[in-house]
DNA sequence: TCAAAAGTGTTAAGTTTACACCCATGA
DNA sequence: TCATGGGTGTAAACTTAACACTTTTGA
């Protein structure tokens, strides 16, 4: 149809997905061991093959679905990865998302063997995926920066020391109580409600909910 | 050899570059008229296929240089672009890139037809590549406040006056001179040197460099 | 009664913005 | 001599950072 076009070759393409969510006090990333060979059993991000039909923004989302269950999530690309030699079975360019969930909201599917582990202390991962969790990481900052995204790793209510700690997670720095509430009082995303936390102390804690008024 | 990756489909895969330069106190895009179905003569980026035996990064490099004679140039990767429909000839997934480039250092090759345009009322280009235009733009802007850019597009000495401009129009707003010359020499990446340029005033205006040491 | 987390204001430092006039020169 | 672009400082507004004590309550 296009000669042109003929002359060129074609490629595998994935989507790996850096599946982040937020529990135990900390920030976790969704992994499993890779399925098939080359290097099956190794640590993987969560991917799958981009298919004729769908756009590469649907195929991340599909991928997402099939291992967490889960719709209409916070997501954004990456990037796409095109060294020649980065899968070492076939010549794959993979295009990478990051998500992130709320990890209640997880439902462990049939894909079956994923799992959180902790985003301190990576293991070593395939391929080159250690290189894009790394740069998620870096964007997932630079993003916090600029948007509420913590609506997206925490559940409905919470209290602003758990809102306080994912930030802390997310940056890799302790803030300041007294600054990180006035600030965050004055973004006006979120605001309080009537409930109280009594899990985390024995005084317990406000509860809030992010502000989808505004 | 690897069984699991046959069941899946290939795809074409392009690069297109958006090479900015600036020029006549401007920022610019380099285009060209497409050369071949569907779509000929359209505007269109400058772009081109990968090919088996290169990364995604090199093709970009190798179109680059292929069109601009240019090696060695600053160039980031702005994302994939892979809506089904997104080039109505076939499925092609496109890896753009944007790249920073010294317009006097520029040479015409033998691809031709390529040239620049203002960036300020841009045409309509082919495809979703207006689309993609705006993306870059918009990550220069973000790039500027943490890089100094500048050097990539500037000649190699320069005025105050010619690289406030160049913010000017990255930013698409207007600066202070004070302010901003306080700021760039704050920042220490320029260092002035004994030389003035004459043709842009009657007084003349020092030259700047970049400071390379530091 | 005490341990543990929640909650709360003020001051200093740093950064950003606003603003206007003199200088040097070639035509 | 005058039109043109080059060059310079200061004060106010705003933002960020540093810092310590009281409250509540279950065990």
């Amino acid at each position: 149809m296009h000669k042109y076009y003929k002359t060129h070759t074609k490629f595998y393409i994935s989507v790996d997905c850096i599946i982040f969510g937020f529990t135990e006090g900390a920030l976790k990333l969704l992994i499993q061991e890779r399925p098939y060979e080359p290097g099956k059993g190794l640590l993987s991000l969560i991917g799958g093959f981009v298919e004729v039909d769908e756009s590469i923004d649907d195929a991340a989302k599909r991928v997402l679905a099939e291992f967490t269950g889960l719709d209409n999530t916070y997501m954004r690309q990456l990037g796409a990865f095109g060294d020649v030699k980065r899968d070492p079975g076939e010549r794959v360019v993979s295009v990478v998302y990051y998500a992130l969930i709320n990890v209640n909201e997880y439902k462990r599917t049939i894909e079956g063997n994923a799992r959180w582990i902790d985003i301190e202390n990576l293991p070593s991962l395939c391929f080159d995926h250690n290189l894009m969790v790394e740069k998620a990481l870096t964007k997932l900052k630079e993003n916090l920066a600029d948007e509420p995204i913590g609506m997206n790793l925490l559940p409905k209510y919470f209290t602003l020391t758990q809102l306080q700690t994912l930030h802390e997670c997310i940056l890799g720095t302790s803030i300041d109580k007294r600054n990180f509430r006035r600030k965050i009082m004055e973004q006006g995303y979120v605001v309080k409600t009537n409930m109280i936390d009594k899990k985390t102390s024995r005084r317990g804690a406000s509860l809030y909910k992010f502000d989808n008024k505004s």
